[in-house]
DNA sequence: TCAACAGTTGAACAGTTGCTCAACTGTTAA
DNA sequence: TTAACAGTTGAGCAACTGTTCAACTGTTGA
């Protein structure tokens, strides 16, 4: 596949390393996904609620009052985190209780903080 | 610790679950720490220049026609990412060439990447 | 049937973020 | 010394995002 034409007022410093690189990395729509993914884990708000789910599941009331925030900011952050695969709801009731949907949270988190306290 | 007074309009509806997850959960910091690295990768520019030096390292010319952005923009993402020990900068006459800093990237790239194809 | 409460939703607002633009620094080569 | 080019930086703007607020749905128990 041939560069497209650059916006950039520069040239081609090594045109080789260049085509070299375009051919090895994956399809653009890709990094959209995957930075789709991550940014739902760029909240902290977000990521309080993946960790205390992950230590057991729990109701919007049970998340709000632990985090102290509204029943209203926590269902909104709950309906992201369900779009995208990581929380499952269960109503039981009146009660809507969450959990993890399955162990990739788990290790994402777990990488992330081993970067952290290196 | 005892629970904070909540701003939310519920009553605690599982005390003890709350108490559990307090009492487990890690220091709030902790969250802050993470969701900024995360939120490194929750950008799609981000990511490319990541998964480009990935393959090889490369200067900010060669990225920014890669990527076809400018040279002010790639030098902008390169910073957040020189801040948070991303990539390694090395220079060489006028040019500056970029690797990443170590192997926790790739790891946290590949944990994203089986998320999204399951 | 209806009051009470858990949870959801959409609009609005404030704060954040990524890119552009223009001006700058640093290095090389003539 | 100076022109040329790689790269950096700060201000400004448009787009996005998280929270609040108010109104709503759904379920239970009296």
């Amino acid at each position: 596949m041939a560069l497209e034409k650059s916006i950039t007022d520069c040239n081609v410093v090594h045109e080789d390393i260049v085509n070299l690189v375009q051919k090895e990395m994956p399809d653009e729509s890709t990094f959209f996904d995957l930075a789709d993914l991550f940014s739902i884990f760029g909240d902290s708000t977000r990521v309080r609620i993946l960790s205390a789910l992950d230590i057991h599941e729990m109701c919007v009331c049970d998340i709000a009052v632990l985090l102290n925030l509204t029943k209203s900011a926590v269902s909104h952050q709950l309906r992201i985190l369900r779009q995208a695969n990581l929380v499952r709801p269960r109503r039981e009731g009146k009660v809507v209780f969450y959990a993890l949907a399955d162990e990739h949270v788990k290790v994402i988190f777990e990488k992330g903080m081993e970067h952290i306290y290196e």
